[in-house]
DNA sequence: CTTAATGACATGACGCTGTCATCTGTAATA
DNA sequence: TATTACAGATGACAGCGTCATGTCATTAAG
């Protein structure tokens, strides 16, 4: 038997579930707390006593993705460089298989605390940082580390939007972060 | 006198003014058809007669956000490396000054038509392209070129989001697009 | 055992939104 | 002047987020 506070919390699982499962399908507009709540198999009012709005809704379901990437990055194994090149494709992986998901991730924290996002997305950052430690010196960590983090995000952000598709910079996402790593790790192995 | 084309051309140009000050303002969410309408002297209906719906009014925001950033890189002066940092500089300022726009921009292509953005965006690209090309060969040209631009718009889409608000990268958007612009340009300079 | 309190959920209602069908007035044409 | 075409105005509708209120099962106190 379920105990109440066992039901209350499955339901806010299903309803993070629910919308992060429209969110996929649909984006954001498809989001509604009527379809959540009746996937969830409850009423469209039911979100609220879980969470303050619809953005905060989103922003739960973004600061989960968040986590989850967290963990595939500090799954990684191998040698430093190939667990780089793994952590930097589990980000390429969440943008093309959940688009939707990625911009939300991506997008501005939003909902009544936007600091759980952010706190989410740190803790990736960290774990990511950690990866590029074992490759660059600590006077580029940040700064190499930064860089590669945020400009794979913006070439995967440019492939959603379609921007490799027109023929104009006639390259692919993959080329382009093949050669930023190639950039910036190699040649540059700490010693 | 104004004519009747007279008078609809500028209708519609008021109701591309009105949803770009609306959604400078408070984002996607507070551009309303009616708020468009009524900053424009018209109704709320009006704005049918000119676009398709919502998405459409929204995409031909950015499509004309797309040409003037064409415009402003096509109008860099100076060598060759002082106009790709203008013009890699313009596109930062577009997301400073305009960051529900630069997210339009960047977002996916949507409304009825999405080529007129892309299209947009190609002409950007393409006066981007012409200015790095003067500063590597020939063979790394779309590389190299695309690298900048997405990893710059990557940049900026994580200072919108407060990623260097936090302490983890312990660093700045602008000290990541010298950086990337220092490995690329720097030492690549066409013999 | 009875009873009161707690909290998760359901429901009705409200205002706002995008959208469309319909109407109106005015400019161009003959 | 009579006709036509079209930009814009208006009324109506469904769907949405949101909230106040109601309902009911579980739990704690008496």
């Amino acid at each position: 038997m379920v105990s109440r506070a066992e039901s209350a919390a499955s339901t806010r699982r299903a309803l993070l579930d629910s919308a992060a499962a429209l969110l996929d399908e649909g984006g954001p507009e498809a989001v509604t707390l009527r379809d959540v709540g009746a996937r969830a198999g409850v009423s469209r009012g039911a979100p609220y006593g879980h969470f303050a709005d619809k953005e905060s809704l989103l922003a739960a379901v973004a600061a989960e993705s968040w986590e989850r990437l967290s963990d595939e990055i500090a799954a990684q194994r191998g040698t430093p460089a190939e667990r780089l090149r793994g952590a930097l494709a589990a980000l390429v992986m969440i943008g093309r298989h959940h688009p939707h998901r990625y911009r939300q991730m991506f997008g501005p924290p939003a909902g009544e605390e936007p600091g759980r996002m952010i706190r989410a997305s740190c803790r990736t950052q960290e774990e990511f940082l950690a990866i590029v430690s074992e490759l660059v010196g600590e006077r580029d960590l940040h700064r190499y580390g930064a860089l590669l983090f945020t400009g794979v995000s913006g070439i995967i952000a440019a492939e959603l939007s379609g921007h490799f598709d027109t023929g104009t910079w006639r390259t692919s996402a993959d080329e382009l972060v093949d050669t930023l790593v190639a950039i910036i790790a190699d040649g540059r192995i700490q010693a």
